[in-house]
DNA sequence: TAAAATAACACAATCGTTTGCATAACTTAA
DNA sequence: TTAAGTTATGCAAACGATTGTGTTATTTTA
């Protein structure tokens, strides 16, 4: 998928197409000068209103300004409002980032993930960005890329950035975690979502991916499956190693003896999906459904499928990371929604609960561990 | 799509599950000793080192130790060894917030955009932040979910936090664009990209989605198509505008006659789609192939075609919002590559370019105008 | 050897806002 | 009428870093 973005674009600078804006400076190149003039216009106004202005215009001390624009009680009403006068007239802004430095607080939550144009990613971050800004947070991020260096860095750009508290889903490539633990010091808090370090005393929202797969494999049952596969991720990864397990407890549930040649791991890159795909489909008895690690996996593992041409139809259930597998040419029957909206909601939902708790400075740490039970959504056919 | 999200989510709060790390606190709810007292141990780290510190334990002045942090020629080397050897072991690290305060600059880009989930914008915020991280920027961003007033509520808030720069992708109801006037006060260029508003003296990239359709266009000429429609999007849309004018072209190009009948222009709602695809389909000439406004309006149409049963085949050609079309049931034969990396990017690289040149304070401004060339992806059949 | 140059540091202002404390004017109660 | 209380405001420090301008020594030059 990545290979796709470093295709190279054509660019093509100046000479603006005709649609673009008529009434515009056509050429880029040269200098309007009808724009020039007009930003000379705007350098009048590019003065910036300070408290200390309209303490001065008002013949008033900054401290009674700052105190009439909160509201303070002890300010008269005469001079709240003139102050509230003046300052809309002046059309004062305060400065965040004075305020930021004094308050030692910036109402900015970071936010460090692996990819962002993951689907799941994407998805999750949305969930994390709508619950920050109905909270009056902005959110600061960054991507992993997979890359334990970068992950470091990001961090430490966030923790000296002053973010009041960071969500991370860690890379897949971190063994290493003690970066994380210089965040104490500066008391910003970390809740991690869907990729949790194996680590104590913190706090977390996953998907719970052991019973999703149960659910697939209670469901593919139900409807007639007898032998069902199912192609895994690596598994120095949590997600697979629940997903293992999840696929053990429903067959001993069923009282089925678990044959280990009917999951597979595979390092989810095509290639090596293409080969796992063929081994499971050369078994003596085939399956006739597969549990997929993810939906990127089951599109390769159609794709092979289809090239064996082992002509029976096989069945599929998925995870959903991908909004729109269900119309892909082999849609599965089912998918194990994972709520990525909501856990990064959840996450940052956590995350406010925690700042606002600290205030009050107990001394007692409560670690968050928030699992989200994953739903079966079947599809209906085309 | 978006009502997936809003689906409730069944929540398990504490009760880890077992296969969740052994070695820790299992109960959330109640208080594991070890973690409270190794949280104490923490509390013993929590000092912060500032520079005034450094200079008191080495009885010298605050200016100094500055200095000597930033390797300045007027300190003598002892002195130097010493600051740095003694930060080092404090651990110091300077508080950007004081930093950003005191120098008027951020290093921080505020990204607005209308969805995350939308894979487009996620995509091209990735190549946002990749070029940004590569040069010590670090993104702040905010989704419109194309509502006016969000939108300006981000703005402000970006404003307020004095972001070194803004790029945005408007909403697709804003038709008030004041808002952006009032970043000039305060020194903030932005960098439209995609979305672009119709106001003069603006910097932007966007693709030229007129060639591109015209682009695909001759293609289903040339692999013998004479019938080609249209599902475009809301006329209100700079996007439709130049695509149906990108259609015209074509045509006017091949000397062929412009038939309106054969471009319909959808609200881009499902309904909608369903209905005009009926009524393209009910023409007594017939497309054989039709261009659809984007991927997600590819699928609803392939859908609304199988159940209109009219039983000659289609061939779609699309824009590719989305990374798998080519895996639907029904692949374009084609996809328009918009690139959404790469316009990122270069929106991101003439941020900087900006912001680089605002530092020589040339009083000509020239307004950055690129335009990305599509290109017309081929897709294999599986 | 006196004047000039240099090296190495300190002082203090500054960025814009907040906030504890002091102070003044005025009102109320005794 | 005076002490006590209230109301409205000012003063100044503080947040942490940077930076222009002194101020010393010490060295170099004429």
């Amino acid at each position: 998928m990545k290979q796709d973005r470093n295709k190279s674009a054509t660019f093509k600078k100046g000479k603006t197409n005709t649609l673009f804006h008529a009434n515009v400076c056509t050429d880029s190149a040269s200098v309007c000068v009808k724009c020039v003039s007009l930003n000379k216009l705007y350098q009048l106004e590019k003065h910036i209103t300070t408290i200390k202005e309209i303490a001065k215009q008002l013949n008033i001390s900054p401290s009674t300004v700052s105190r009439a624009l909160h509201d303070h009680k002890s300010i008269g009403l005469r001079t709240k409002a003139n102050v509230q006068k003046l300052a809309k007239e002046l059309n004062y802004e305060p400065n965040q980032t004075a305020i930021f430095f004094q308050q030692r607080k910036t109402f900015t939550i970071g936010v460090i993930l692996p990819e962002l144009s993951e689907s799941f990613f994407s998805t999750a971050i949305s969930g994390i960005e709508d619950c920050a800004n109905n909270n009056n947070y902005t959110v600061l991020m960054g991507q992993s890329h997979d890359l334990e260096e970068r992950e470091k860095q990001l961090l430490e750009s966030m923790k000296n950035h002053r973010v009041d508290g960071l969500i991370v889903s860690i890379s897949k490539n971190t063994t290493n975690y003690e970066h994380f633990d210089s965040l104490r010091k500066y008391d910003i808090p970390v809740v991690f979502f869907d990729r949790i370090p194996n680590m104590p005393n913190i706090h977390y929202v996953a998907c719970n991916m052991a019973s999703g797969t149960t659910l697939a494999y209670n469901y593919l049952r139900k409807i007639g499956h007898k032998t069902i596969g199912m192609i895994n991720g690596p598994m120095n990864l949590f997600a697979s190693k629940e997903r293992l397990e999840g696929y053990k407890t429903a067959m001993s549930k069923a009282r089925l003896k678990y044959d280990p040649s009917l999951v597979i791991s595979s390092d989810l890159s095509p290639d090596n999906i293409y080969k796992v795909t063929e081994k499971l489909l050369s078994l003596k008895i085939k399956p006739t459904a597969i549990i997929t690690f993810n939906d990127y996996v089951m599109l390769d593992v159609v794709k092979a499928v289809k090239k064996s041409k082992s002509g029976k139809k096989i069945s599929f259930v998925s995870y959903a990371n991908l909004p729109i597998s269900h119309y892909s040419a082999n849609p599965p029957l089912a998918s194990v929604e994972q709520f990525s909206y909501q856990q990064g909601h959840k996450a940052m939902e956590i995350m406010l609960d925690i700042l606002n708790k600290e205030k009050k400075d107990t001394e007692e740490s409560i670690f968050y561990k928030i699992i989200i039970e994953p739903k079966l959504v079947l599809h209906t056919k085309l």
